[in-house]
DNA sequence: GTGCCGAAAGAAAACCTATTCCGAATGTTC
DNA sequence: GAACATTCGGAATAGGTTTTCTTTCGGCAC
């Protein structure tokens, strides 16, 4: 028996044809006999021949490869993005590179390199948070998306999550829960995604002609921890609150952990709204947390539209495009819902 | 300016040389003046040149890749385990191919397909759960690695984590902290990751002439509410307790949840331990949890390190090689530590 | 100075695998 | 028997690497 992976040329001297003849055969192409054809099949099969992508590639041109760069470490944000990203390339026979940068521009610079040599298709850069990037060192040519962390160059496209939109859709649904004494708990003030989404809920605010509980958004880091302590300012500045937006289910973990531990009833006195719909956060909090979904599979999968559309040499312009968050209602703000909801915004 | 990616035939013009010392100079092989040398790769730098590996593949029969199939939908406990292949892999400039089956035979055929014809030197399974399953259907010759989920076919290679190891350390670790009257809560008993656990445990305690506390162990979901529910239970059943291991930091969470309602004081009267290393979970605990590691990062690097040697010819005998797991000290527990402990076997 | 040997340098060609284009051989039709 | 269609072989091609072969030159003996 040969170790040996067959190629066209095994085919071939089986079926007793030429290799042209398999090619045409197997892709059909050409004019062929139905006779002919059917002997290379059976043949290829007999032999298990696969063809070698990589001489189809060195032929065509094109790689069906995509890469997905992120400096993510493999985070939790990583992989509703990348089943996004799946559901859309998956129906191409598109495979995925994945690239992890550990926040490191050499890391980073280098896989962009090696993919560059590896002639991939298109390249997803994904950054964990909302801000300006430098362009990707890559060869002129190939097609980028840039995902929440966006590039300096404005011609380049980049699809994000709506955080504004993400903040209105919470104080919104606050408000129609009746609730006026609404206070925010949320990471830090340099990054500008919990700076959108205070931005979002003060919007909704102004609108109804109310004002933040508590005075000011309590910014902090992204831990339960400071959703513990937070909780505690919140309600030493303004005892009377009756609901608290948090800017990350962990946030809000710490914030009802605080709130039990004072005898507080969730949703019963005080609503909490979470953000990141990050189930096993969310759904593991008593009471389940009502959370704002920024949406990432949607964002991965419009990412990779678009990048496959570069890629068909469809012209996409520069720009940002927004993805709507949704609201995923659980008991945590007391309403309750059987349908499952996708935000409007 | 020419969009066209240069290639060693532009270099080779370019230097006034031929295509093939064009290869010998940039590869430093073969005999050539240090003139001309250094003519070709100023050439080639002027140009951006970079060489299309999958031409050099098409050649060596090597193309430098790697697949990863994982059936976790991209969850969580693959972000560690691929950070461990990245860390084996990227000092190789092996590039990862990351394919999800989504726990869909059908998907994990057409990927296993996908990678025969890319020619990938190796391919990593992973699954979630420790369990036997179909090897892997793909061409003969290509090596493959399993992880966790282990191949029925006893020549295939397999790396996983030691869930024994793991309930021992546990076990130790609140024994050596003086409590005796150690509980235990897990997920479903139908999975041999939570029976191995638990059986590590049963095994320190019957060296120490012990018994469980409850008289069971309690076998149930991997939620948050069912480590709730458990520890009432538990709490019931024997009110003595004075520790609790649970099969997971999720359920730790919910059990510490439970304790705290009941004014129970952890550790003061009854110390957690869970099981993960979870880091958001674990760590945003009040108080932290201490918990064993199965050490997943240390599991991909395996993984990956013998998928290397396997590609390079070496004969890994198959089997399955067990990484022991650590135990991270943490509050919960009692016990501090300055030192990051490493757990021993 | 001439002739010979061998090493050095680089050109030329073969090769890796599959696709595609061109043309040759065969068969069909009027 | 000429025009045309059908069927398939052969060569060129993609972009590199590697092997082979040729040219050139230095060194040395006579």
């Amino acid at each position: 028996m040969s170790q040996r992976v067959p190629t066209v040329r095994d085919v071939a001297a089986r079926a007793g044809v030429s290799v042209g003849t398999v090619s045409k055969a197997l892709n059909n192409r050409g004019q062929l006999r139905d006779e002919t054809r059917a002997r290379v099949v059976a043949a290829a099969r007999e032999l298990g021949f696969r063809p070698n992508t990589l001489a189809q590639s060195l032929q065509s041109g094109r790689t069906y490869t995509v890469a997905v760069i992120t400096t993510d470490r493999f985070g939790r944000f990583g992989n509703p993005l990348m089943l996004g990203v799946e559901d859309a390339l998956g129906a191409d026979r598109v495979s995925v590179f994945l690239c992890d940068t550990r926040d490191d521009p050499i890391r980073e610079y280098h896989h962009a390199q090696t993919l560059d040599e590896r002639r991939v298709d298109g390249i997803i850069v994904a950054g964990r948070r909302k801000q300006t990037r430098a362009p990707l060192a890559v060869a002129s040519g190939v097609p980028v998306v840039y995902v929440i962390a966006r590039s300096s160059d404005p011609s380049d496209f980049c699809v994000t999550t709506d955080d504004v939109g993400g903040g209105v859709l919470a104080g919104r649904h606050l408000l129609a829960a009746g609730r006026t004494r609404i206070g925010h708990i949320t990471g830090p003030e340099r990054f500008a995604d919990p700076r959108e989404r205070a931005a979002g809920l003060q919007q909704v605010l102004d609108e109804a002609g109310l004002s933040l509980a508590g005075g000011q958004v309590f910014y902090g880091e992204w831990s339960e921890d400071w959703g513990r302590r937070a909780a505690e300012m919140l309600l030493h500045a303004a005892p009377d609150t009756d609901a608290i937006f948090c800017g990350s289910d962990q946030l809000a973990r710490g914030v009802v952990e605080t709130l039990r531990d004072r005898r507080l009833r969730v949703p019963g006195d005080i609503a909490v709204v979470g953000f990141d719909n990050w189930e096993p956060m969310a759904a593991g909090c008593r009471p389940p947390l009502t959370t704002v979904d920024p949406n990432l599979r949607e964002v991965g999968r419009v990412a990779a539209t678009r990048l496959l559309d570069m890629i068909a040499g469809t012209p996409v312009e520069g720009g940002v495009e927004t993805v709507p968050a949704w609201l995923m209602l659980r008991e945590s703000t007391g309403v309750r819902l059987t349908e499952p909801p996708l935000g409007s915004n």
